[in-house]
DNA sequence: GTGAAAGCGCTAACAT
DNA sequence: ATGTTAGCGCTTTCAC
């Protein structure tokens, strides 16, 4: 057993053509006479053919491969469960192009640093952004390797220059504040992401589009996307604003240490106070009472971004895409 | 700009010797003099060289990346929070060797076609199994492959084939299940995963372990380690054994979709019915009440799955490890 | 300790 | 439409 894997010659030798036919069959090449087509087709299977990548990147200094870079920080990716989609769609989209997927995480100096070295050494297509944060030195790096380069939810204030899918954060928090507000609550707080990530920014400037002058300093908190995170903000906004109605938290995840941190401190939700989400993940039915929050389409928005980047790879040129979020009517509000 | 990516040639160049030396510099050869050696490195950095990995793939056909493959139907991953975890941590692991990741899903016909091709053409080093299931056709492909493989979480029936890191869900299932005897719960019921994954299989065999003939037929219901799924298992439950008053499920998805069972049955958690989850996952804490839960260490055991692989990349022979498990204890039960 | 040279498997330009 | 050929950038004998 353990038979060396066959080559492109014994492809050539057993379907009776040459090296260079084998390979113009191999790589669709127009000018190849049905006969050999046919041939070699058999002769590969036959053989048990399967190209040597590297023999053809070095040749052709296309990889075959592209790389998804995740900027974020350890313990948030631990925590995120978004992340599993993303993962997915981006597979299932490379699949038929038989593109590799590798993957790095930029968390640290280290990290980066090595997603560096192997952009700068050739070794992938194209790269993949994962939540990039602003000033992220990751992009830098990045856009200096010359390869091309779609983000996953937009990098702020990069927008033009990194091609990017998204949901429409600001559109998402837009329609859940109309609803709470149609609810007729009339203090609506906030627990936002940290501002220098869409999610951050966007979802807090649709609240305020919504609101206006009526969302106040106090009435809005920063949270970092954690759980506690989520339980802390609540807190602070309940003491910044005991008599507020209503809360739009801007993740599943920390809104449901909102909803912990409004059940210890005795107020019924939503009788009290009603509860908005964001994301529509896992969570939100594992809390209870189920949440009400802004289904953001993932699976798209993964999807689209590895579509921009596959057309990049091809030489065309693309425009960024922003999908539409859907509310997500459940208990809590 | 865009400069031609330096090669190996422009550091001999640079450094004044020959392009052996600079390889035998670059790979940590010994007969280098000090001289040399530092000329090189200097070389190196002066040019900015990074090795073309094709090229020396192709010269010493190993590939310097590792192929992590994942089992699970797409539903399921999409649900599963665990994976995360297991991702980071192996890149961690990964990060020193400069040992590139490549991600492929084998949830379909398709994929496990991609798979066995990918591997068959020799474009990873090594394969490490994700949840694969018994009897999983990607088995026999990867085997065949001869690569180097490693499970994370055992491969059920090809243990002593397939070197593995796992927790030990038979153990920690008998924590949680000794845990909720010694409350003095006498009607135990148990939700399990599928029995062709092992944790599926193990936790129900830890939780006879301790109930012995107590643990009927009638008292355990086999789920599919999803939410909806673990709310009809607990349902199921209900009616096979309404005087149950704990229950074990084998994950806190499901146990999170059994809490809202049981809520909606009217029976108060923990006072009507203790119940038990595994995971501890996020979700563990986003649930009201808090899950009581069984923590695996999985983390860990994706670092030690990477360790195994690496090892046997080097050479050395290997042993399976399990981790063990802790309970957590918090309001559920 | 170091240089020279062969060649890994493939593609593409050039012949025919 | 097909065969021939020249490397892609690297590692690794083999000489010295």
């Amino acid at each position: 057993m353990a038979r060396k894997r066959p080559t492109i010659n014994d492809v050539a030798a057993a379907s009776g053509v040459s090296r260079g036919t084998v390979s113009r069959v191999l790589n669709g090449h127009a000018n190849v006479s049905l006969a050999a087509e046919l041939a070699v087709r058999r002769a590969v299977i036959e053989t048990g053919f399967v190209v040597n990548r590297a023999a053809r990147s070095l040749k052709t200094s296309r990889t075959g491969s592209i790389v998804m870079v995740l900027s974020e920080p350890q313990e948030r990716l631990f925590e995120d469960p978004n992340f599993s989609v993303v993962l997915r769609a981006a597979t299932r989209r490379l699949a038929d192009r038989d593109t590799a997927l590798v993957l790095m995480v930029a968390g640290d100096r280290g990290g980066r640093d090595r997603v560096a070295r192997y952009l700068r050494g050739g070794h992938a297509d194209g790269a993949l952004l994962v939540s990039a944060h602003a000033g992220d030195p990751l992009l830098e790096a990045v856009e200096h390797s010359g390869i091309p380069v779609v983000a996953c939810g937009a990098v702020l204030g990069r927008e033009s220059a990194v091609p990017y899918a998204a949901a429409d954060d600001r559109g998402g928090a837009r329609q859940i504040t109309e609803y709470l507000a149609g609810l007729g609550r009339r203090r609506i707080g906030m627990i936002t992401g940290p501002l220098d990530t869409p999610g951050g920014a966007l979802r807090m400037e649709g609240f305020t589009d919504v609101l206006g002058r009526k969302a106040t300093k106090r009435m809005v908190v920063h949270g970092d996307y954690t759980q506690a995170g989520g339980e802390r903000a609540m807190r602070t906004l309940l003491e910044n604003a005991p008599a507020l109605d209503a809360v739009f938290v801007a993740s599943d995840l920390m809104a449901s240490g909102a909803l912990r941190a409004l059940h210890d401190a005795g107020r019924a939700v939503p009788g009290d106070v009603a509860v908005g989400g964001f994301d529509d993940s896992a969570i939100a039915t594992a809390t209870s009472p189920m949440l009400t929050t802004v289904r953001q389409p993932l699976e798209e928005v993964a999807g689209e971004a590895v579509r921009l980047l596959v057309a990049l790879l091809d030489g065309d040129r693309v425009e960024s895409v922003v999908l539409p979020t859907e509310l997500v009517v459940r208990d809590s509000a």
